[in-house]
RNA sequence: GCGCCUGUAGCUCAGUGGAUAGAGCACUUGCCUCCGGAGCAAGGGGCCACAGGUUCAAAUCCUGUCAGGCGCACCA
């Protein structure tokens, strides 16, 4: 398989480093991590490294000398790859590459399709990654919204970069809260039939209660009222609880959020593995009785304080449960267990760190990503939600609004652990400013160009048959020269499950493809007049008008065959690649729009 | 009080220890006679919160200060 080219220049560098090494030119102990990126200007050349400055204190030699005897050695023994090598204080490595040596990335695009950006660095490492999660005690809000959207495109990220991934929502169906539901769904059923009720103090508010109790009416009747108010509020939080998870899943499938695991708390439970997994702590002594409560000991992995997992009163608290989830995962053969959780869950990190530990797996095996809260803006004013009177915007209503694909893409904008500005109007405009329609407009645009040129019989060529001078002209290979970082860019966003980077990348290559499109004819023009004049040929004419003082000065392109062959090959290409991307994020790259 | 996160352009935010810190919005000035203007070009705008330190090199790492958010239950 052809390797990036970013990963040729790496090789090659490393190739000369350890000939440096053997000829003993420079005594390198350890060769370091050859880090090689596109320089921030374009004009000091394709590619950049800081190698000879990371290497000049180890080396003892000053960062400039160094760089030169790395610069001599590249340019003899890689005069293939290389057009010219230079060194630049104070030591970096810039390097330009042989311009036709770009065309490779055009081609591995083609050959790959809808694979490329895909790779194997996960070596086929088995990921459980739990996302969502919300207690089946209301609808999805839109914070749930943005974990859910960061869960899919983390998972779809880590799919494509070679990991086995399982999606997984875990079900608080037991305990407190799934109690407070009934006591408050019961509540609401006495007032439906007019009795008297004594809703809880901190009970769920939410008018969706009402309707969940209506539809306990309509299918129970009045029956609930005569049983005692434990057996009514347990069934009520049943009915309740399985209504709203429901809910909840088709809420998420029109998310196009998919899991392959529903996990429920009550399953740990009945199967008695919560006591199973404390009698494991109890036998390694990570759980001790004091004050007639068992304490884990997560102090001893680094938390600040040992917690209760089984009250005084013999009930478990909802860490037993999570602890015995987590132990339960692990067993399940995963490598790595990835949680998202709202931040303002950070303060349970250090025990569940503590638990994998206790069980003998290394902190890293569990990795948390924290989603900060949304604020939602319509126009310039926020939309104020109230959790307590049970008013919040669900993400129901906010895809009913701007649709699943602009709020995935807005929920992705952003870096998960920042708060998110949620602009509703802004997510539906159709126009440039909304960066959803800006980067799926390019995706269509180009479908256009490709579906008008089939209409006039222009053939769309593959890489190989243009010319590769008319494709490495400068503004095409600043095309290809971002279409080739994208598998970078996929790589680095799923081992840092950062998502965001993608989204970054689609809009700067939009942005790329508008701007060449909309200066660069591709087609022939239907009046052959126009396509006879000289390449670049300055026509002025006036601006018939009023005024009539301006003169504008337009080129005309001409539109060689050859020219609009390569063109219409190139930007395949692009079209591939953002397509690859949206797909990515869970967004739909359309044809037409 | 303790812990975690965040302070970057007027606003919303990018920025795996590297060169002259970027983008979008907003603002100003322009661009449609042919492939989708749902688009493009140009311009102004910054003690990267502050102060020390580590380093050849700091917006980035460390320490402290200030400001904002969130956590600190035998609740989930």
């Amino acid at each position: 398989m052809e390797k990036i080219l970013q990963n040729q220049v790496i090789e090659a560098i490393a190739v000369i480093l350890s000939t440096v090494k053997e000829s003993g030119e420079l005594r390198v102990d350890t060769i370091p991590t050859i880090v090689v990126e596109p320089p921030k200007r374009p004009e000091w050349g394709d590619f950049s490294s800081s190698v000879a400055m990371t290497l000049a204190s180890q080396v003892r030699q000053p960062p400039l000398k160094v760089a030169e005897l790395l610069a001599a050695g590249l340019r003899a023994q890689f005069s293939d790859l290389f057009d010219h090598v230079n060194v630049v204080p104070p030591g970096f490595l810039n390097l330009t590459l042989h311009p036709p040596r770009w065309i490779q990335v055009l081609r591995m695009i083609q050959d790959k399709g809808s694979l490329y950006g895909t790779s194997h660095i996960g070596k086929g490492k088995r990921i459980l990654l739990e996302f969502v999660s919300a207690n089946p005690t209301g609808p999805l809000h839109v914070g749930h919204g943005r974990g859910a959207a960061l869960g899919q495109a983390i998972a779809r990220l880590l799919k494509s970069s070679g990991f086995s991934v399982s999606r997984e929502y875990y079900i608080n169906d037991a305990g407190r809260q799934l109690q407070l539901l009934g006591r408050s769904v019961h509540a609401r059923y006495r007032e439906h039939w007019g009795k008297p009720s004594s809703f809880p103090e901190d009970g769920y508010h939410g008018d969706y209660i009402k309707i969940v109790a209506e539809s306990v009416a309509k299918t129970h009747g009045q029956t609930l009222l005569d049983d005692s108010s434990d057996k009514a509020e347990t069934l009520c939080a049943q009915l309740a609880s399985q209504m709203l998870l429901d809910r909840i899943k088709e809420d998420l499938a029109t998310f196009g959020v998919e899991f392959e695991t529903w996990f429920s708390e009550t399953s740990l439970h009945t199967a008695g593995l919560i006591q199973q997994s404390l009698d494991e702590l109890r036998q390694k002594r990570l759980l001790i009785e004091e004050e007639g409560a068992w304490w884990f000991r997560s102090s001893q992995f680094g938390d600040e304080k040992d917690r209760v997992a089984q009250k005084q009163d013999g009930s478990y608290t909802y860490l037993a449960a999570d602890i015995a989830y987590h132990q339960q995962k692990l067993e399940r053969g995963f490598d790595t267990l990835i949680n998202i959780w709202g931040a303002d869950h950070h303060g349970y990190i250090p025990r569940m760190e503590a638990t994998v530990q206790a069980f003998g797996f290394a902190k890293e095996t569990l990795r948390i990503v924290l989603v900060q809260m949304v604020s939602l803006r319509r126009g310039g004013q926020k939309i104020e939600m109230s959790k307590r009177a049970g008013e919040f915007v669900t993400l129901r209503e906010v895809i009913d609004e701007v649709g699943p694909d602009a709020a995935k893409f807005f929920f992705l904008m952003r870096r998960a652990d920042t708060h998110l500005d949620f602009d509703l109007d802004l997510a539906k405009q159709h126009s440039s400013d909304n960066p959803v329609y800006y980067v799926q407009y390019a995706h269509a645009r180009l479908a256009s160009l490709f579906r008008v040129a089939q209409e006039r019989q222009v053939r769309l060529p593959v890489i190989q048959d243009v010319d590769q001078v008319l494709l490495i002209q400068d503004e095409e290979l600043g095309l290809i020269k971002t279409l080739a970082q994208y598998p970078l860019v996929i790589e680095s966003s799923a081992l840092a499950l950062e998502p965001h980077r993608v989204t970054f990348y689609l809009q700067e290559l939009a942005a790329q493809l508008h701007a060449y499109y909309n200066k660069n004819r591709v087609l022939p023009s239907l009046d052959p007049e126009r396509d006879t004049g000289g390449t670049g040929e300055n026509i002025k004419f006036g601006t018939s008008g009023n005024t009539g003082a301006l003169n504008q000065e337009l080129r005309y392109e001409s539109i060689s065959p050859d020219l609009t062959a390569a063109r219409l090959a190139l930007l395949r290409q692009v079209q591939t690649v953002i397509g690859n991307g949206l797909s990515l994020l869970g967004i739909s790259a359309p044809e037409k729009m």
